[in-house]
RNA sequence: GGGCGCGUAGCUCAGUGGUAGAGCACUGCCUUGACACGGCAGUGGUCGCAGGUUCGAACCCUGCCGCGCCCA
């Protein structure tokens, strides 16, 4: 009684609005999953733990779609880990960005106040930036919220906290302590605007700059002579203490070993020879050294003892070494200092050239090679262990591709300069006395360590930013305290970023942690694309073609635009963000709201503590087909496919969940809730008891179905699928949200629910269904137009699984009335018809359409058969492929080119049928009335049976035997072909094909000797050479295209026979295809279905596709 | 200069040896009781070019052309 209640208000159901709107809907499950604690990981656990550190975003920055990215693929797989049973730990923070920082506060103090930092002072300076930091800082943290990112908030963490900062010092020290660490007066980049050191990786290298090719004249000490260098940088001579020539070079053999004095300071300095220096073809051949402002001059300075002469200031403006040009920027000063050369009449002309320029990443001005005081840090010790690990498979690459690039950059590092002259950072931990001895110390020291003496003074400097997020997989879990967060989460288990930052961050990150632990500090990195616009340019404010992530999830939502990013995650390519994509990724948001709003209408009524198992194919097909999505899912996450997985899940909600699970269920789901004109429910006519466990069933399928894509979908959108689970019908005990139920395994529930059986019976069904939508769309019959279909089974078993099936044929093709023939039982006269190798579909449309029409249809469908075919058929009339290629191979394409013969026999004789109805008919009848005859079937519906008659059995006979002579006969002709050209043999093929038809289509009276001349015939004709030409690289659809003369002979052909034999000829065909049967539908089959099932997709085709790929 | 990668339908991209697929766009029809952010059907490709290997090449090899990135 209370079931009987329920079930007449079920169809009301909690209802939901008719589109989703996620800007509603987003923001309260944001704040529910954090209020509720889900985010938080244990620092101690029985799960296995999961861990990712989120590369911390700069303090400046605002959530730009890179960022996205990176939140969207890492939140994937911490919801995904979480739903599967992990201790999922996802730690968020913040960089401090020391240049960019620090540069962002100087530029608002200077803007607002008019003050430089100087004017503030250190103390005052560091005050207002972290001032700033407060407020600005947990900006880009909400925006992450939005997004619905699933941080572990409780454990936020900033590159300057308490911590780090303790972790930073631990870490210089021991370094330094180790011999690790230097203090030394080297060669560095220095940035005049920013006036810091930089390092290596800071330099932004740009190329093509015009530029020229200064020539001029030093004079020889001794007067004798003059030697003439060439040189990007003229001004840069001012600091020039030698000139260079190579040891070999017959030119300047005698001047080796002599002084030139510099014109402008005067100075004296030898001429060299340095074989690695110079190349003698450049140029002049001798250059200008300038030891302490070019890396290639320092490294020549150092074996020639060269004196370093450093003509800058740290501003870029020339120092007193540089005589009377002293005070002068660095890049103005070059035509002054040319003209003065002019006037000493040493100038020797110039050439055009192109030069590459150093510059700041972080302000784009020109970079100084410049002679100055530094830490670096040893880093050749610290990489060789990195690539030890990487070597052994500790650290693995996805994409594998950057391993190779992160070992070449590993075996040519540079010692690494880690002092910034910037105040914002971690002040160095270095003090000195007044004698300059240096104490490095965890705490600040009160004496100097070597001399005792007090008054220390800090160093002034900073550390590079990257210093700190080096430690930042440890540091962040409470190193160098060995904490339980730190033995649960370290090693991270994935280290998720941009390849950009690939040495910068990942590198000393593994250099790091393998230093400090001992341990890699993450088992794997994937390094996603950048994300580009939809034309490929780079995303910058100055380009204008930024898309905003948060633009973007106001208009269209954070699942949307998660989706989007998640499905265009394919490895190793740029992303191209087109707006487009966003567009389509909502509307599969609202598609699945939908589904679940009808789905729920009808299975609210349900008890969720005990739902009906499946009852029907269709019922158990869907949870069949929702394990296989699942295991693809798992599969594909688990190789960091993010596309393969979004897609996947795409596919099954739209292509097969919406398209066929719905819409089958819809006759269940209908029954008993008979409306009347104005859509009520008539409740005078209630269900059968059988109608109520079917509608029952077929809801709790739909229902399962729907909740294990809601939760397989989840961690790509999880604002949506929250929503709508929420509203589902749940058994006592289920989770509070769907973040933390169980994701879906190959086995639903629980209970496996893979059923090969009725995934091969909807493979049948839906290509017979999908065949006459075809049928109906091509003869443009119009939707809403109800007609017949007449179905003929080639055999009793598809008969018999047909028979479940009428309904679905009226609900999917609009089927009038459904026909079930037996085989071999006469076709309706004038019909349209589609062919598959288990079903011929025909619809009788007499007096409906053009049959023209249906000529041309069946005409083109013939034509791509023959295409087909025809490839096949050389390939294996080539004794070579036979002998060669696998057997299952060889057997494959047998059975294609059977199936393929049989439908487009089906197919002529159909077309004859059309063309000529009354012969057909006779035809038709004659075999009807043979048929009668025999024996009748006992599941038949119409009267006809499945006999075949004596004489079809003959022309069977015949017809095999005919076409192995005809097969004998083409060979030579084939092999001579070959020589011949691919083209002729080609056409042979074809030639051979049409052939066999007809000796096929004349069993009784067909000799061996006639095929041969006929095959031999074809070929010898001039009229084969335009084809011939076009044939060298075959397409087979192009051929069956354009080769239009050769397929009307074999249309002809085709014609003729069918009007003769047809109906033998049929019989004839089935019966020849039947040894090799057993292999042809299963491949062929998943090929078709691939494209069918699902319109929007290609299910079956990917996973096979997937598992193939897997082994 | 060295290295890496890319070039497949109008666009964005899958596809690592068996004659090419998807999404979007486009065309036609359809307001059928979940969804017009929808349904059904359809058009569209010498897989950059040229050689080679192979029975067979979008796929492997070589060269060339074009584009991009990294490093010097």
């Amino acid at each position: 009684m209370a079931e009987l209640e329920a079930k007449s208000s079920g169809a009301a159901g909690p209802s939901l609005d008719k589109g989703y709107e996620p800007a509603q809907v987003e923001a309260r499950w944001a704040a529910f999953w954090e209020e509720h604690g889900l985010f938080h990981a244990e620092d101690k656990s029985d799960k296995p733990a999961f861990s990712i550190v989120l590369p911390p975003p700069n303090v400046t920055g605002s959530l730009h779609i890179g960022h996205a990215l990176t939140a969207t693929l890492q939140d994937v797989l911490i919801r995904w880990k979480r739903m599967s049973g992990f201790n999922a730990c996802w730690l968020p923070g913040i960089d401090h960005a020391g240049i960019a920082t620090q540069m962002v506060v100087e530029r608002e103090l200077q803007k607002k106040e008019g003050k430089s930092r100087h004017d503030l002072g250190r103390e005052e300076f560091l005050k207002r930036v972290w001032a700033w930091k407060e407020q600005s800082g947990g900006r880009i943290a909400q925006q992450h919220r939005a997004l619905g990112a699933s941080l572990d908030w409780a454990r936020e963490r900033f590159t300057m906290d308490e911590q780090s900062s303790k972790a930073v010092r631990e870490a210089f020290v021991r370094l330094f302590e180790d011999g690790l660490l230097y203090r030394a007066e080297r060669l560095i980049n220095w940035c005049p605007r920013c006036r810091t050191a930089l390092s290596d990786l800071e330099v932004e290298h740009e190329e093509g700059h015009k530029a020229e090719l200064y020539k001029f004249a030093y004079p020889l000490e001794d007067g004798s002579a003059e030697i003439i260098v060439a040189t990007t940088r003229p001004e840069t001579m001012l600091g020039d203490t030698a000139v260079a020539v190579h040891p070999d070079d017959p030119r300047y053999a005698g001047m080796i070993g002599k002084n030139v004095r510099h014109p402008i300071t005067g100075r004296l300095f030898p001429i060299i020879a340095d074989g690695e220096l110079v190349d003698p073809k450049f140029g002049t051949g001798a250059v200008k050294v300038t030891p302490a402002h070019s890396f290639e001059d320092f490294e020549s300075g150092k074996r020639h003892n060269l004196p370093m002469l450093n003509i800058l200031n740290l501003d870029g403006t020339l120092n007193k070494e540089a005589g009377p040009f002293e005070g002068q920027d660095r890049i103005k000063v070059r035509a002054a200092l040319k003209a003065r050369l002019a006037e000493l009449g040493l100038e020797r002309g110039s050439d055009p050239h192109l030069l590459a320029l150093g510059k700041c990443q972080r302000c784009d001005n020109v970079v100084e090679p410049m002679l100055s005081k530094q830490w670096f840090v040893k880093t050749r010790p610290l990489a060789d262990a990195v690539i030890a690990a990487v070597e052994d498979k500790q650290i693995k690459f996805v994409p594998d591709q950057w391993e190779a690039e992160f070992f070449r950059w590993m075996r040519n590092i540079h010692d690494w300069c880690v002092s910034r002259q910037l105040w914002w950072g971690h002040q160095i931990p270095a003090w000195y006395c007044v004698t300059n001895h240096v104490t490095v110390s965890r705490e600040t020291p009160l004496v100097c360590a070597t001399c005792g003496a007090g008054n220390l003074r800090q160093d002034d400097d900073v550390l590079d930013t990257w210093f700190s997020s080096g430690l930042w997989p440890f540091s962040t879990f409470g190193w160098p305290n060995m904490t339980d967060a730190l033995a649960t989460f370290y090693p991270n288990a994935v280290m998720e970023t941009g390849f950009d930052i690939l040495f910068f961050w990942v590198a000393r990150m593994a250099m790091m942690g393998l230093y400090f632990l001992k341990e890699v500090p993450f088992k794997t990195v994937f390094l996603h694309a950048m994300v580009r616009d939809e034309k490929g340019e780079k995303m910058s404010k100055t380009r204008g073609n930024v898309i905003d992530p948060l633009d973007i999830t106001q208009q269209h939502g954070a699942d949307a635009l998660r989706f989007t990013l998640a499905s265009m995650a394919a490895q190793g390519r740029d992303i191209k963000l087109a707006v487009d994509r966003i567009v389509s990724s909502k509307a599969f948001a609202n598609k699945i709201w939908n589904a679940s709003r009808f789905i729920l209408s009808y299975a609210n009524d349900l008890n969720p503590n005990d739902l009906p198992g499946p009852e029907t194919v269709y019922d158990r097909w869907i949870l069949s087909r929702l394990s296989r999505c699942a295991d693809a899912t798992n599969a594909a996450l688990t190789e960091f496919r993010f596309s393969d997985a979004a897609l996947g899940i795409y596919r099954f909600v739209w292509g097969e969940l919406c398209d066929w699970a719905i819409e089958l269920s819809k006759p269940a789901l209908y029954a008993g809730r008979t409306r009347d004109a104005d859509g009520n429910v008539d409740e005078s006519i209630p269900a059968t008891p059988e109608q109520e466990t079917l509608r029952r069933a077929a809801a709790a399928s739909l229902l399962r179905a729907l909740d294990g894509a809601l939760k397989l979908l989840h961690p790509f959108m999880p604002f949506v699928t929250e929503e709508i689970w929420q509203r589902l019908p749940k058994a006592s005990g289920a989770p509070v949200s769907i973040m933390v139920s169980a994701f879906p395994g190959s086995t639903v529930a629980g209970a496996s629910f893979f059923d090969a059986e009725a995934e091969r019976e909807m493979d049948i069904v839906s290509r017979a269904i999908d065949g006459a939508r075809s049928v109906r769309g091509e003869v443009a019959l119009p939707p809403n137009q109800r007609v017949p279909i007449v179905l003929l089974p080639h055999d009793e078993s598809v008969r018999a699984l047909l028979e479940k099936h009428a309904r679905a044929f009226q609900q999917l093709a609009n089927a009038a009335s459904v026909e079930l023939r037996n085989a071999g039982s006469p076709r309706p006269a004038q019909s349209a018809v589609h062919v598959e190798p288990e079903v011929e579909v025909h619809l009788p449309l007499a007096g409906l359409i053009d049959f023209a029409e249906e000529h041309k249809r069946v005409d083109k469908e013939i034509l791509r058969i023959e295409g087909e075919l025809a490839g096949l058929s050389k390939r294996l009339d080539n004794a070579s492929f036979v002998a060669r290629a696998p057997p299952e191979v060889v057997e494959k394409d047998r059975a294609r080119a059977d199936e393929l013969r049989g439908k487009k026999e089906k197919l002529a004789r159909h077309r004859a049928r059309i063309s000529n109805p009354e012969d057909t008919m006779q035809e038709d009848k004659k075999q009807g009335e043979a048929a009668a005859n025999g024996q009748a079937n006992g599941a038949a519906h119409t009267a006809q049976t499945q006999t075949i008659p004596q004489a079809i059995v003959a022309a069977e006979q015949a017809a095999h035997h005919a076409i192995a002579e005809v097969q004998a006969a083409a060979a030579p002709l084939v092999a001579a072909a070959k020589d011949a050209g691919a083209a002729i043999a080609h056409k042979i093929a074809e030639v051979r094909e049409a052939v066999a038809q007809s000796v096929a289509a004349k069993p009784v009276s067909a000799k061996p000797a006639a095929p041969k001349a006929a095959a031999a015939k074809p070929v010898a004709k001039p009229a084969v050479k335009a084809a011939a030409k076009k044939a060298a690289k075959p397409a087979a659809k192009k051929i069956a295209k354009k080769a239009a003369p050769k397929k009307a002979a074999a249309k002809k052909s085709a014609k003729k026979l069918a009007k003769k034999v047809a109906p033998k000829k049929a019989a004839a065909k089935k019966a020849a295809k039947k040894p090799a049967k057993k292999v042809a539908p299963k491949k062929a089959a998943a090929k078709k279905a691939a494209k069918k099932p699902a319109k929007k997709a290609a299910p079956k085709k990917a996973a096979a596709k997937k598992s193939k790929g897997k082994k």
